[in-house]
DNA sequence: ATGAAAGCGCTAACAG
DNA sequence: CTGTTAGCGCTTTCAT
């Protein structure tokens, strides 16, 4: 126990013993080994309570035990779930997680990303919603990147974990093709900021395979961002018979904009999501959405990256398969 | 644009203009000011893309422009909301977030808290689920703390927002008891670790003053963590006739539960949430529950910690009331 | 096997 | 108004 109200530091262990700080700083890592010293050492670092200032040994150059962890918007739900997945799996490692949220801004995502170089993180997971730029090329000379959903060419990732978005996205469509539908709305993030992301490519070229009228909407991430967007479009006169949510947070949203419009879901009108968060089986109706399998695209993500600073393999890639989950809210058109 | 791969320092910038290092950080704070010096050494920072070193700072004791946030458990979906909301209002101010979860885990809650001090956060935003000790006062000695929920008695905090746990329980259990329910379960987050909780305290003193049988039940924050819980709970042959859950995550547990077993809600067994998350209202049933405001909190908690950085006053507190929300989980004894 | 010293990038005394 | 110097706590040559 430490009785004073300062930090202790290599240089109170090295007063203690009557050893130099350097000797003390070897002696703590066990590697020019005096047995007995380390001993010595160990015990009194131990009655000290010391450790390691993270700062001064981020400012010297080694290893910070920290990882940064990028998120394009906590305000959707199924991302922050694969944030607390990616954090819980981080500190299984003996990891420390650095959370940012770019809370759907591009360039808040870039200066985010600049920001936890800065700050040493040995590694960075960023589910990205900006393009690929010069700038990641940059970031991933200095640090290694692991990316999950979309990928950043051009950047030297250590590892990928990719969203199979083509099946998700397919399987999604099918499933209401085949339930009669034919006018679909397509309530997607921000397609005006970042019009190349694949969620998007892959609706465009399915639902041309599939001689479907999807019209993409863009819109906000959240429940409360989307419900407006969502109004709105239901109140077409030509509105449209589903209504295909590229996150359950959004679908959440529409779901919500039916019931104000006291639109029967799925009598009136089809809603599907797209990530099968756990609350969608609780919803009512119970959402029909694609799921991915948070845990693994975590375990992957975060796998990557240890191996990578643990010397192992390099430029790994997962790809996930979407599982279609049919429930309640969709159903044949009337 | 900086053409080289490596980051610009003082130095760089130094050498660039003839000046001192020390001269060159002085003019970019504009602190001993040299008008045209100021224009110029700008200029080259900005051509070179010179950012401050947070760590080379934070070795140096100044501000690191970064607080933490410690939440007992981001696997609740509420908390989850709040630490998007802290972390909003936080980047409001121009605040970097050091977000860290205790997962549950007391003496994770106290390992993490150390580990932000000694990333040298200039605050911390904490919602307890530890009890108060000694570590907690050292930690308030080095660093302005702001808590949330749970008090830390002994830590010198520059900031409280509280929320009147009697008041949100006991609205709760007059609700119930006014629709006839006497037997009455609670679940309620590891009771067993930190007994002293307000929230379970009130609970007993409420139950006693209506005369009420109220069973606490420890049981796992999350989802899938109260569900067993729950099943158990309600499969005793004595089943309560009412659920009350200390937080809308366990609640959702609870409701999965009585799905799974048939159980008809409100009609078989009423269940009642506790913190008002945004999909409480689209759960089916939607869940009655006590609403905290969660933007407020987060501003409140936020704007404690700003104006103590900004030398404004200190020691503040705010109380915060509870709206019961009566929705469609809850309904009179049959 | 241990010690002395340099340096990571920055800020704050203390001169000039 | 600007330069010199010291030092935050640590790791790592280079000597001993």
């Amino acid at each position: 126990m430490a009785t004073t109200g300062k930090r202790p530091t290599l240089r109170d262990i090295a007063d203690a013993t009557g050893l130099s700080v350097a000797a003390v700083s070897y002696a703590l890592r066990g590697e020019r080994v005096a047995p007995e010293t380390v001993e010595r050492v160990r015990a009194v670092a131990d009655e000290l309570g010391y450790t390691a200032d993270p700062v001064a040994r981020a400012l010297r150059g080694g290893r910070t035990g920290t990882v940064g962890v990028l998120v394009g918007s906590l305000a959707d739900f199924w991302q922050q779930t694969l944030a607390h997945a990616i954090q819980r799996e981080l500190r299984a490692q003996g990891i420390q997680t650095l959370l940012a949220d770019a809370d759907g801004d591009p360039a808040q995502e870039l200066a985010l990303a600049r920001r936890l170089v800065d700050q040493r993180v040995d590694g960075l997971i960023v589910a990205p919603i900006g393009p690929a730029g010069g700038v990641w090329a940059q970031i991933s000379e200095r640090v290694p990147l692991v990316t999950i959903g979309g990928r950043l060419h051009g950047a030297a990732t250590v590892g990928e974990v990719v969203f199979d978005q083509t099946a998700g996205v397919g399987e999604v469509l099918r499933h209401l093709h085949t339930l009669g539908h034919r006018r679909i709305a397509v309530l997607s993030w921000a397609v005006a900021i970042s019009p190349d992301r694949p969620t998007e490519a892959a609706v465009r070229e399915q639902a041309a395979a599939l001689v479907l009228d999807c019209e993409i909407v863009p819109c906000a991430y959240s429940l409360d961002g989307s419900r407006p967007l969502a109004l709105e479009v239901l109140e077409r006169p030509d509105r449209p018979t589903a209504v295909f949510a590229t996150s359950d947070a959004i679908a959440y949203g529409a779901l919500h904009g039916c019931r104000e419009l006291g639109l029967d879901v799925p009598g009136d009108v089809s809603i599907c999501g797209f990530d099968d968060h756990p609350l969608s089986r609780l919803v009512a109706p119970s959402l029909t959405t694609a799921s991915w399998d948070t845990d693994r695209v975590a375990r992957a993500a975060v796998g990557f990256l240890a191996a990578h600073l643990a010397g192992e393999a390099d430029g790994q890639r997962t790809v996930i398969e979407p599982r279609l989950v049919v429930r309640e809210s969709t159903g044949p058109v009337s």
